[in-house]
DNA sequence: CGGTTACGTCAGTCATGTTGACATATTTCA
DNA sequence: TGAAATATGTCAACATGACTGACGTAACCG
């Protein structure tokens, strides 16, 4: 069904097979910009930024992390990731421990305050999920995790599906 | 369908319908990550940013948009939109035509050069979305599309739906 | 003991967002 | 017609969260 195939382009070899996705481009930057703007509520009224709340969650769903394991997840620099680090520390959101094998190691816990926070922040976003999940029907979840696992990319995935599916309580609450 | 829930708590004792949804949180931010790292390349090399792209996608899409309608999607400042903006009129990616019926306005539409680069940004996406489609298999498509229209605030569904659905060329390449 | 590793920190820069105030052209309405 | 409202542009100051580059310290490892 697809006649002449575009010209001038760049990259490689785009086939007509691909016409431009832009309703899931487009649906994407959306949902997005609405899903991250929850937290950021909840955020301001501690004077803090995204920055601080993807630290939290990270840690908070993998206790123990390592600082060198944290920069990989987020891809930033230590740099950056000190600035917000130091302040979850400080504030008494996050604590350190040395590592046992590793001594140079300082291995991140989240503090019961530290718990609280990042779990009425991940309450917000599993609320908006869950009502999108029932308003898209039955089956939608398991659609949805494949859609977005598949987005990754395939280099990624492997670090990425180790912290998703092998966090701490996969199916006890607590 | 809901039983007796949530009352007046702020923290941990969530109903077991709600546990939190990590699997779909992580992979959002996963997700997003990896596809808007694409453009950033491109972008890169022209000394632009995601601002830019931002602009240039919405304008590209929607020949003829006020600055109003822009402030309107992207929900920034007009100081914020004036110094990405001004970049893209007077590097020739974007021009402005004064409105027909009202002359305050100015009209914005993409040059040959501002098409060319959209273009290539949206063909980078789309083929990481074409490949998780293929990946996710048959209706993912739909059912993607269905739990990130799902995911907008519903307040702000009217208007995305109208970018998203009323674009150009909704069944016809160029 | 010397080299490497894990982490911390100082200093400067950039991109992108914010608020507040004010200017200019045009339209609308009493 | 003249005053108010609207659409946009702009100046200035500031916050956040990225970045690079350089250097310091403690701990591990061979």
């Amino acid at each position: 069904m697809q006649p002449a195939l575009d010209m001038n382009r760049t990259e490689s070899d785009a086939p007509a097979t691909e016409r431009p996705q832009y309703e899931l481009i487009e649906l994407l930057f959306f949902a997005y910009r609405d899903f991250v703007g929850d937290p950021d509520r909840i955020l301001a009224a501690y004077g803090f930024g995204r920055a601080h709340h993807r630290v939290l969650h990270f840690v908070h769903r993998n206790p123990g992390l390592t600082i060198a394991a944290l920069l990989d997840i987020l891809k930033i620099t230590k740099q950056s990731l000190n600035r917000v680090l130091k302040e979850l520390l400080e504030q008494g959101f996050v604590e350190q421990r040395a590592g046992v094998n590793d001594r140079r190691q300082r291995l991140l816990y989240p503090t019961a305050r530290g718990r609280a926070l990042a779990d009425d922040m991940a309450r917000l976003q599993t609320r908006r999920i869950a009502r999108a999940l029932e308003e898209a029907g039955p089956g939608s979840r398991e659609a949805a995790a494949r859609f977005l696992e598949a987005m990754i990319e395939p280099a990624e995935r492997p670090s990425a599906d180790r912290l998703v599916h092998g966090g701490r309580d996969e199916d006890e609450a607590q």
